[in-house]
DNA sequence: TTGACATGAATGAACGTTCATTCATTTTAT
DNA sequence: ATAAAATGAATGAACGTTCATTCATGTCAA
C-alpha cells in the first residue's frame, strides 16, 4: 500500500476520539468508562493507553479538537458573501457536522466540565474569545453595520449573538431528542434570523430581512 | 423549648441539600461522592441514607428545589411594576440567591445531566415551559408590547429572552470564577438591558431605555 | 426521685461493584 | 526473526450502599 512508512497513529487517535465523542455525548465524561470507549471503537482497552496517556488526556484532546473545529468554522464563515450567511454557517454547523445531536450534548458537557476544571475552562474561554473577536470583525466590516442598533458596538453585538446561540444550543440538548438534523438546523436558523431581524432592521420597516 | 415534638426532618434534608449543592457545583454530580457530601454537611455518610433513598434521589430533590425556586421567582416577577423590572428579577436571581457562582455551575450541570437522563430532561423542560409561558404572558400584558418588534409574538420574544439569558449564564459558569455577586448581577443586567433596548425601542429613537 | 427500659438519630467500618490503569502475552507485518 | 501493535485478565483504589452498633434522650413504673 501507499503508506508503508506512514504511521497510522493519527488515524487510531481520531478513531478513539470519535468513539469517545459518541460515548461522552451519550453518557457524559465521568459516566463513560474506558471499556465503553474501547467497545464503541471496536478495540481493546489497553490499546487506548498506547495512544493516550489517560482518560483525562482523551478529554483534553477532544476539547482541543473542538477548538480546531471552531477555528476552521470561523475561516469558512469569513468566506461567506454576506454577514447573515456567515452567521448561519457559524451557528448551525453543530447540526450537521458530526452525527445527530451529539454536538449539542458534547458542548453542554464541555461547559459543565469547564465549570470545575480550570484547564477546560481556559480552553473554552480561548475558543470563545477568538470566535467572538472574529465575529465582531465580520460585523464591523459588514455593510449592515450602517443600520446597526442604537449605540451597540460590534463587540457587544457579537456577544449578544453568541449568548443567544449558546442558549439555543443548550435548549437543543434537552429538547429535540428525536429530530432530524435538517429540522434541528431549521430551528437554529429561526433563532438566528429572529435576532438578526431585531439587530439589523428598523422598526418602521416591513418585517422582512 | 418550643419544638420538642417538631421533627427536624426538613431541616436535615435541606442541610444535606445545601452541602450537596456546594459539592455538585464544585465537582459535578458524578465526581461528587457521598462522602464528599457528608463531609461538607458535617455528618456521617449513613445519615444521608436516612433522609434520601440514594444519590440519585439527592440529585432529583435538588432539581425539584430548582423547579420550586423558579416558580417562586416567577411569582415575584409578576408583582413587578414594569416588564423590565420583572425580567430583571427573573434573570438575575441566580446571582444572589444561594452563594457565589454556585447557581450558574449548578444549572449548567443540570442541563448536562438532562442531556442524558430523561427524568432530569423532563423536569428541566417543565421548568422551562412554565417559565417561558409565564414570561410570555407578562410580555403580552405589558404596555411595551405596542412598540414590539415587527412580527414577533410574545411567545417568540420570551423564547429569545430565555435563550439569551441561558447563554449568558453558561458563559458565567466558565468566566467570572472570582467575582462578587454584585458584579455578576451587573453583567447579567447589562446583557438583559441590551436585549431589552433592541426589543422595545425603535431604531430612530435615542439610545436610552 | 430513681432507675430500668424504649426510641431512633447518628455513626463509620465493611461489602460488593465498578473503574482507570498495567502488563504479560499473543498477533501481525516486515 | 524481529519489532511493533494489539489484547484482555489482573490490580488496587474509590465508589454507593448497608447495617450492626452507639448513645443521648424520652417514658414510665415503683
Amino acid at each position: 500500500m501507499a503508506q508503508l512508512t506512514t504511521d497510522n497513529t493519527a488515524d487510531r487517535r481520531s478513531q478513539i476520539l470519535s468513539a469517545a465523542m459518541v460515548c461522552f455525548a451519550k453518557r457524559g465524561f465521568h459516566q463513560t468508562s474506558m471499556h465503553d470507549i474501547s467497545a464503541e471503537a471496536g478495540i481493546s482497552v489497553g490499546l487506548i493507553y498506547r495512544y493516550f496517556e489517560s482518560k483525562n488526556a482523551v478529554i483534553s484532546a477532544m476539547a482541543d479538537g473542538h477548538k480546531r473545529e471552531i477555528h476552521t468554522l470561523l475561516e469558512s464563515a469569513r468566506q461567506a458573501p454576506t454577514l447573515l450567511d456567515a452567521l448561519e454557517i457559524f451557528f448551525t454547523a453543530h447540526c450537521c457536522a458530526g452525527e445527530r445531536q451529539l454536538q449539542s450534548a458534547f458542548v453542554v458537557n464541555l461547559y459543565a466540565e469547564g465549570s470545575r476544571n480550570p484547564l477546560i475552562a481556559q480552553l473554552v474561554r480561548d475558543v470563545l474569545n477568538t470566535s467572538a473577536t472574529g465575529v465582531a470583525e465580520l460585523i464591523a466590516q459588514s455593510p449592515e453595520m450602517r443600520d446597526a442598533p442604537a449605540g451597540m458596538k460590534p463587540q457587544q453585538i457579537a456577544q449578544l449573538i453568541f449568548d443567544t446561540a449558546r442558549g439555543a444550543l443548550m435548549r437543543d440538548a434537552i429538547e429535540n431528542i428525536n429530530i432530524t438534523p435538517a429540522e434541528r438546523r431549521k430551528r437554529q436558523l429561526a433563532v438566528m434570523r429572529n435576532l438578526w431581524r431585531l439587530l439589523f432592521t428598523h422598526a418602521n420597516e416591513p418585517a422582512f430581512a
